[in-house]
DNA sequence: CTCCTGCGAA
DNA sequence: TTCGCTGGAG
């Protein structure tokens, strides 16, 4: 009966719960440790060895439980406060004039009556910086998706195409993309009768696969018992659809439709309207602001043939110059229609070359 | 508002 | 290590 027995049997106990768990307190390196048990869980499905298959995919989802759990315990409401609007105490440049505009009475968001000043030279200037610049929307934007395809599954692969797009980079987005058309997996019919799991595993990495592989298979089974296979052809029709909201449905009545019914509004355009140039409305900087307001906005004014262009020109600019993190406003040439030009990049010392 | 996913840039 | 990615649903 030695009390350094014991000692070793609990440190022994400690330790093997620590390897369950992964090693809680310590915990390092959890995205390496991740991607390479991922890409060995690949790799072995690939060689079709379903031996260890299972134990590995075991430990991943521990793994991802546990990394999921230390990250949101941290990095909690970091997300979106990209907007900070300083700049209403900045500097109130040119306020338009506001008034009800009619609808929406109930809203106390104000709309603007007057188009915005110098419009159009700010959308001129973009557009010549975006004729020498080559954005990712350029290349790999889902426009282009299955240009070479007969009408109807050129339709069908926009719409898949904006689903995988969303919270995905482009050129991952293409690269599933690609990979369904080289298994003929990009109509109703072929989805349809498909198996979910390799979906799934086709479409990886794409953001949130898990939950779009399920969308796809019940957006191919309502397109093939409600529109014969094709997609739906309205905006309400769209939106019933699981997985699209009214950035997609616009989206995809612009492109797969060639049916306008509204601007395809997303995060750049509305960040780039909104907050920094083109509307430069300090009233409109409200928080209840949503991008859907900010289409209605910009409906008011914006000429309807540039409905459908505003959107590349824009989604371009905003992923090459006008980002959401550190906007390079040096070699944007319209910085001087730009409100919050210069205001976010907080390290005007450090060029001194 | 919160969650869902992994990954690359900085 | 942090953050954003052409979002959508509960």
């Amino acid at each position: 009966m030695s009390f350094p027995l014991f000692k070793n049997i609990s440190a022994l106990v400690n330790v093997t719960s620590q390897k369950i768990i992964f090693s809680s307190s310590s915990f390092k390196m959890p995205k390496t440790k991740l991607s390479s048990a991922k890409r060995e869980i690949n790799s072995s499905a690939d060689s079709k060895s379903p031996g260890s298959e299972s134990a590995n995919g075991e430990s991943v989802q521990k793994l991802r439980v546990f990394v999921r759990k230390k990250r949101t315990k941290k990095t909690v409401q970091t997300t979106v406060e990209e907007v900070k609007p300083e700049i209403l105490d900045q500097k109130p440049c040119s306020l338009p004039e506001i008034e009800d505009f009619g609808y929406g009475k109930d809203s106390s968001f104000p709309r603007l009556t007057k188009t915005p000043d110098n419009w159009e030279k700010v959308l001129e200037g973009i557009r010549k910086m975006r004729s020498s610049e080559d954005a990712p929307v350029d290349s790999m934007g889902c426009e282009k998706a299955g240009t070479s395809l007969p009408p109807k599954e050129r339709r069908f692969a926009v719409l898949v195409s904006s689903l995988l797009s969303s919270q995905t980079k482009d050129h991952v987005t293409h690269g599933a993309i690609q990979r369904l058309l080289q298994n003929n997996l990009l109509t109703a019919e072929a989805i349809d009768k498909a198996d979910e799991g390799e979906i799934k595993e086709l479409i990886y990495p794409v953001g949130f696969y898990t939950r779009k592989a399920s969308n796809m298979k019940k957006i191919a089974k309502i397109c093939l018992s409600k529109y014969d296979g094709d997609i739906p052809s309205t905006l309400e029709e769209l939106l019933q659809l699981p997985g699209i909201g009214p950035k997609m449905a616009h989206l995809v009545m612009n492109v797969g439709w060639n049916n306008v019914q509204g601007i395809c509004v997303d995060t750049h355009v509305h960040r780039i309207c909104l907050y920094r140039l083109l509307i430069n409305d300090p009233l409109a900087l409200s928080r209840t602001s949503t991008p859907e307001e900010t289409r209605e906005a910009l409906q008011l004014w914006l000429p309807k043939e540039e409905w459908v262009p505003i959107n590349p020109l824009l989604v371009g600019f905003g992923q090459t110059v006008c980002t959401p993190l550190r906007p390079r406003c040096g070699i944007c040439t319209v910085s001087g229609f730009c409100p919050s030009a210069f205001k976010e990049s907080p390290s005007p010392s450090s060029k001194t070359k």
